[in-house]
DNA sequence: AACCAGGACGTGA
DNA sequence: TCACGTCATGGT
């Protein structure tokens, strides 16, 4: 019994491929992710919800970029990016943005640090145990499993690190992700995670850019049209399937 | 003034 | 495995 057109498989490549397409179209790239400039601010080029750096794909441009990367996406676990964007410019501010400085860092100091990101208590703890991780690769990148068995970092964050801090052809699936896709009708709204991973790394062109930018366009998206019940009301990709 | 945000973990069925 | 409570600040 198939109630949903978009449920056919057969249309799944075509139908992901032309929601990117008018993502893309009509949000233009988002560029993700969003890393601070020397001077520990953020770059007054774009508006309150896309990247630092739209259509420049050459970040992270060193180790401590990637390092941020990392960190953002921690601090960005379940809590809005402007509160994360505080607890990093206070980072940088205090000059602890690297992770020696981290790690040498009083854990008071820490929580009160990246306070304004929420969860202070546990994602400082969070922070460390990645950091030690993080130094430890020495520049390697690391397997997927070994992101996972960090203390605090799941499915969305390991993936998130892997495709913008490491490159890696990993996409990123979150919160919003599921929401527009389960009521577009590609999947139940509370699929697990890794089905809705290989759905796209099934269908999407194998590109690290397409997805980085897929994923930051999804939840550009969704910040229009899926912040609050109920959802999919006037989702204009309901026209174009 | 509730509700939500670019989740993950611990616990007890 | 799964449902549910917990963690916390700041914007709307």
């Amino acid at each position: 019994m198939n109630v949903n057109t978009n449920s056919n498989k057969n249309n799944h490549k075509k139908n992901i491929e032309k929601i990117y397409a008018w993502l893309m179209k009509s949000y233009g790239p988002q560029g993700w992710w969003p890393v601070l400039n020397h001077k520990g601010k953020k770059p007054n080029i774009t508006g309150n919800l896309r990247g630092y750096h739209p259509k420049d794909y050459s970040y992270p441009r060193n180790s401590n970029q990637g390092f941020e990367i990392c960190v953002g996406a921690i601090l960005t676990q379940n809590t809005a990016w402007k509160n994360v964007e505080k607890a990093l410019i206070n980072l940088k501010a205090a000059k602890v943005l690297s992770p020696r400085k981290l790690i040498q860092l009083g854990d008071k100091e820490l929580k009160e640090l990246i306070r304004p990101a929420g969860y202070y208590n546990q994602k400082a703890g969070y922070l460390l145990t990645f950091t030690e991780f993080f130094l430890s690769l020495k520049g390697k990148v690391p397997a997927r499993g070994e992101v996972l068995n960090c203390k605090g970092i799941g499915d969305e964050t390991a993936d998130s690190m892997l495709l913008y801090a490491y490159s890696q052809l990993e996409f990123v699936v979150d919160a919003y992700t599921r929401r527009i896709f389960s009521n577009l009708g590609f999947i139940k709204h509370d699929e697990k995670y890794m089905i809705i991973k290989e759905l796209f790394e099934t269908y999407v062109e194998r590109d690290v850019f397409i997805y980085q930018e897929y994923h930051a366009l999804i939840v550009e998206h969704a910040k229009r049209y899926y912040s609050k019940k109920p959802y999919r009301i006037n989702d204009p990709l309901n026209k174009i399937l």
